[in-house]
DNA sequence: GGTTGTGAACCACTTCACAGCC
DNA sequence: GGCTGTGAAGTGGTTCACAACC
């Protein structure tokens, strides 16, 4: 295949595909094809194919796909085939969740530290993770650490980001309801819940009942 | 302006202009023109003219928006005007997190029932709010609750979906890791937190020092 | 003079459709 | 025969650029 930037929207899916394989493998399923992928997920087949084939050929014509084998190449694709230390920062409400959430080890991901300006919180322990002070994000870039999830108040996630990149990380996570500005290496995920949430009412057709 | 669909891109925007129209009336601001307005959201100037033009004009040519007329205006657009009464279902750990998350408030929702079917969790009060069992989820019809929230784990979330569609919810905020498939009268928006960070390794640079 | 609102141009992603292969 | 991989066509959102307006 010509080359091809690949769109961000490929790399968007492929997660997804990802989690499908995952529980095709666990219903034991060895094969699959791109059609009948396509439509458990609710997207077009050429989409899958093409998808993939940014990356490299990995179906076989006529057969379709090993699960387990593309399960394993998109794991290489997104570099999940190691385990990754995530640091959180912000151990409120939404950070303790995230701290206890197990959706994360799946794609390798681990919370080894925890951060918080809060003196009270500082020190506690909360799933084996020892809560530390936010004045020592810096220390992050000689733990090998190179993600972090940020769960602050609005006002105080662009400071903390700005240490963050200082401490070398190169991905966030960012839960905080502001647009955060970073270096082009560092690539940031915004996710903000009140904000998908405020989309839904303008969907909804206004029913004359209650 | 002719007729045109107005992209599913645009509804996505305008709660995060909304957002940002709030801190900029927060900060005392009385207008703010495009151009200033996109920069401070890392968007194009262009891009915030048209998505506005779908719903009209509401801008001053040499002078910009009005900031309190835009943010009434926007509310209008979003069907943000009054209290959105809101289900959550599931009150594990991120559940939890999402009952007693104040920025919703902001956007005019409100969680007024939380359901769960762990009989230890039944009954509980947790925000003022009373945990009930998810058999009695079809009462949302008679209750004027409109939206939802899934927090439960993947297993289940397909048949509380089907639940909530049946108790006349029309959106459905879910943060289950699984497709739902639900009828074309109601909006799904998900969010899979791990899929998410699971988008950030492809794009870090791999640094040959640890 | 400066900014909005918008048709037109542009660009990028999606879908089609079929050659190639099993 | 059936499905993958992919160039080509289609589609739709983004950006340009400027007329209209304050």
């Amino acid at each position: 295949m010509k080359y091809h930037r690949i769109p961000d929207e490929t790399i968007g899916r492929l997660p997804l595909y990802l989690r499908e394989l995952r529980l095709l493998s666990q219903q034991g399923r060895q094969n699959i094809k791109s059609g009948e992928f396509a439509d458990s997920l609710g997207v077009n087949s050429a989409q899958i194919r093409k998808d993939l084939s940014y990356f490299g050929a990995f179906g076989t014509p006529g057969v379709g796909y090993k699960v387990k084998k593309l399960l394993r190449q998109l794991c290489s694709i997104l570099k999940l085939k190691n385990i990754h230390k995530v640091a959180l920062v912000g151990v409120g409400n939404l950070g303790s969740a995230l701290l206890s959430y197990s959706g994360f080890a799946q794609f390798g991901f681990e919370i080894v530290a925890a951060f918080d300006s809060d003196p009270n919180k500082i020190g506690s322990i909360r799933n084996n993770v020892t809560v530390e002070d936010t004045s020592k994000l810096s220390t992050l870039k000689n733990r090998g650490i190179k993600f972090a999830i940020i769960a602050v108040p609005a006002s105080a996630a662009k400071e903390i980001a700005d240490q963050l990149v200082k401490a070398g990380i190169t991905g966030i996570l960012n839960f905080a309801p502001s647009c955060l500005v970073v270096p082009k290496k560092v690539k940031v995920i915004s996710i903000d819940i009140a904000i998908d949430l405020a989309r839904l009412p303008y969907y909804s057709r206004v029913t004359l009942n209650k």
